[in-house]
DNA sequence: TGAATAGTGTCTATCAGACATTATTCG
DNA sequence: CGAATAATGTCTGATAGACACTATTCA
């Protein structure tokens, strides 16, 4: 039906995920150490191919289930976008379609299918690090969408556990932002915008300091008006 | 090298290009006739087989030069995003990395090397029209994504041929947009706003009224602060 | 001069950041 | 009470939209 020069051999896609969390004050990224080649024993992105009969949404989905036991409902899971340079697996002709993940502070993920260990490391390092494949670059375009996206979406509220409080928030858009906030404009912007906060009526008591109040996600997911960096 | 299950087989990848103009004072969106099976006759936006040896911003700008004979780097091109569905092209695996064209109101396309005929339609016709594969759905991300850009970024220049007055970029937004803005404050707005218009110190003399200063494009690609819709 | 478009100035309500102040809890 | 954090209030400068007004051209 096709001639071999209208379609091309040899091809296959697969997903990669860019599964950040806050964790101990710090915005970090799941990695896995792989088990097997190429760059057996080095550091990368979670993924693996899509299979023939699913989607791309399912693959991502499923990868990350696999990779972190972690029910991808609870995850705010976005495509980022497709790469594709000839070079840029040695296997062949890989196309991989990068996909965005944003959680609670997780359980230490369990090993993944490909018997690969995985875990946590701070953003930070991991950009120093060296990563197999074109990771490094699907690492840092997926670190600018997410911070790109704290602005004009609600978002952010995917790395809190509900309920929780508006500093919670707060320390969310610091770490990924990597800058100091003014607690009183933020706490006034964060409850002000439409459908970003619901208050539940109940407080948390913390070891120190007045009592705050706890809240869920609401409803919208545009920002209006946008939280400016 | 690889289990037939590890890596699936028959899968192929294809670019689609969504292609805007302002035309007649419309959003227009670049169409083909398909000339062959399957949506023989039908409409559909232009794309093609990524080649072997080829990116996929290679694949875009050389199907972008194919069906409209346009210089890609006179061009804004953008990767889109991809689609996945199993069932998306009857012909079987077919993934699509859609890309976002945006340029000034370019000659009449030629017919591309799939013997289609390429055409302009205007975007709202285009909308209720039937279109091949998921080309609707497509279309439909291409146009936001485009609506959304103007806000934050500098591609609006990208319709404008240059040398152009800001009553030529404000007839983009409001075409873009599909909303009336108000001259003198968006006057205001677009000069001010660092790098985004650079003046010649030119005029352009029309039929009626006071002659329009000229600009080119600024340097800057984000829109500081930015313009609201 | 009149019509039409370009460009500037002005007014006001709103919103940002900065920071003072009050509220609530624990030790 | 003092320390610490939450939440509200206040002040001021910047900006948005609305619109008046001036500038420049052609017929």
């Amino acid at each position: 039906m096709f001639s071999s020069q209208e379609r091309p051999d040899g091809v296959s896609v697969a997903v990669d995920l860019v599964i950040f969390t806050v964790r101990d004050g710090a915005l970090q990224v799941l990695l896995i150490e792989r088990g097997k080649e190429p760059f057996l024993g080095g550091l990368a992105l979670p993924g693996g191919y899509v299979r023939g009969s699913e989607g791309l949404d399912a693959a991502a989905a499923r990868e990350l289930f696999e990779e972190t036991g972690v029910d991808p409902a609870r995850l705010h899971l976005e495509q980022l976008r497709a790469y594709g340079e000839p070079g840029r697996d040695p296997r062949g002709r890989v196309f991989s379609v990068a996909y965005l993940a944003l959680g609670p502070d997780l359980p230490v993920p369990v090993a993944g299918t490909d018997a690969a260990t995985a875990f946590w490391m701070p953003v930070k390092k991991a950009q120093s690090a060296e990563l197999a494949f074109d990771h490094a670059a699907i690492l840092s375009d997926g670190l600018e969408r997410a911070r790109a996206k704290l602005e004009y979406s609600t978002v952010a509220t995917a790395f809190c556990e509900e309920p929780f409080t508006v500093a919670d928030l707060r320390r969310v858009y610091e770490v990924v932002w990597d800058a100091k906030l003014e607690p009183s404009n933020f706490h006034r912007k964060v409850t002000r915008a439409e459908g970003f906060l619901v208050p539940t009526g109940r407080h948390r008591v913390a070891d120190l300091g007045r009592p705050a109040a706890l809240y869920r996600r609401g409803g919208a997911t545009t920002l209006t008006p946008p939280l400016l960096r």
